[in-house]
DNA sequence: GACCCGTCAAGAGCAGTGCTCTCTTTTCTT
DNA sequence: AAGAAAAGAGAGCACTGCTCTTGACGGGTC
């Protein structure tokens, strides 16, 4: 916790400007972040936000941060609220909290989701955030298989294995790897879904109406849970 | 055709700029895209672009449709080397080729299927090519369906169905509205698994090596095309 | 064949951007 | 109180998209 009055000032001009970039952020997108617009508003110099960010790029990468952990919070936020037994329950919760926090901070979504922005590399401080979404999925399937409730394994091709080496080691080898691979399926249905909608992929293919986009939405959900054996079909 | 040589001309120079943009494209992405620069790689001057292109947005809308029109006609010619009848073959070539595409164009890909550039809304003329890899994967299901090997349609909620509503009659009532969805679940799972791969999100979760990416996508696809019922579990 | 109008290239210029450098002021520490 | 560290302010560089004006060239028309 900051101490002196100037580090106390500090944290505080550093938060004003990390504010008023995610408000920049949601109203432009980030190709429209400009450091001297958010100078503009905060009624100091532009060279001025320089002492406390280094350059564009940090500060877009702060931004990332916040939206995984904001969307990661939401997330972790919805699928708590169900039994933790009701996989199913917690799966479609998990769901629609993504898109939820999509429609309302499109920026943001397509900040961490969409195309990375060109030339820029997300450093190692972004992973831990990232992860907290596909965590709280595989929490899932952890439970599904602690449970004994996930399908029985059907053989693999051992190169097939071996491709997902890092995330089999990651989980712990408490999933089966084809559960793992369902799982990533799921995931990039889930994303996939979401940016189709999003980045207006939809139109003249789903009905415009939010509550024709929610069925929809829900029933491609539902199809994916039945995939990974959380549903009956 | 062009007659006059004053056509003629015009219509060799927007070529040249359009080839240009297409370069700086896949070298800078779509950020990067600079008219100026482009007027210098041609030896003109910048406010000379302006007689052959509105304005920026323009050529990012020439390229756009460039963008779907090669992925487009990559894929169609990659599914028509496989026989009619085979549709398994068709689609693993399909979505093949789009990831191919999409790894040897991954500017271009974020282009079209990652974030919409901000304050840009796409024109009427993109939705025509947008459209070429999506019906080359619809004329499998409408094979599929024509040849009878389509499973049985399981009832489904009328508000499901009436939210793909625009899709259906797209499809010409050919294709039952379950099949329709299926097919709108694997085109998401298709893209999202692309835009997972390209925008970085494999890191730690899928081996780096280009053998071990390959492989496990055509898993991934493969059990789309399970669940399409285009292949036995 | 002469003319004249439309098209084109070029340059200057405006408003904006990221970022750096220097200089001054403020604030904290000793 | 004096010195050091931090912060603010401003000028400046190189770049962007885009507009306007000026001058030159070419091709259809009288």
């Amino acid at each position: 916790m900051p101490r002196t009055a100037r580090e106390r000032a500090r944290a505080e001009i550093t938060g004003e400007i990390l504010t008023t970039a995610r408000k920049h952020l949601a109203r432009d997108g980030a190709a429209g972040l400009s450091l001297r617009a958010i100078a503009r508003d905060l009624g100091m110099v532009s060279s001025a936000v320089y002492r406390y960010v280094p350059n564009r790029d940090a500060l877009l990468t702060m931004l990332i941060v916040d939206a995984y952990d904001t969307v990661g919070s939401h997330v972790e936020r919805a699928a708590a609220q169900r039994d933790r037994s009701d996989f199913l329950g917690r799966f479609i919760a998990c769901c629609r909290g993504v898109r939820e926090w999509a429609l309302a901070n499109p920026h943001e979504y397509a900040l961490i989701y969409g195309s990375p922005v060109p030339g820029y590399a997300a450093p190692a401080d972004t992973i831990g955030p990232a992860a907290r979404v596909p965590i709280v999925l595989l929490s899932i399937l952890f439970d599904q298989t602690a449970d004994g409730s996930a399908a029985a394994t059907p053989p693999l091709d051992p190169a097939v294995e071996q491709s997902i080496a890092p995330f089999r080691s990651f989980a712990g080898g408490q999933v089966s790897d084809d559960l793992l691979l369902r799982g990533l399926a799921s995931w990039a249905t889930l994303l996939g879904t979401v940016s189709l909608e999003l980045f207006g992929h939809l139109h003249n293919v789903v009905g415009e109406a939010p509550a024709e986009r929610s069925v929809f939405f829900d029933h491609q959900m539902r199809h994916v849970a039945i995939s990974l054996g959380l549903a009956d079909a």
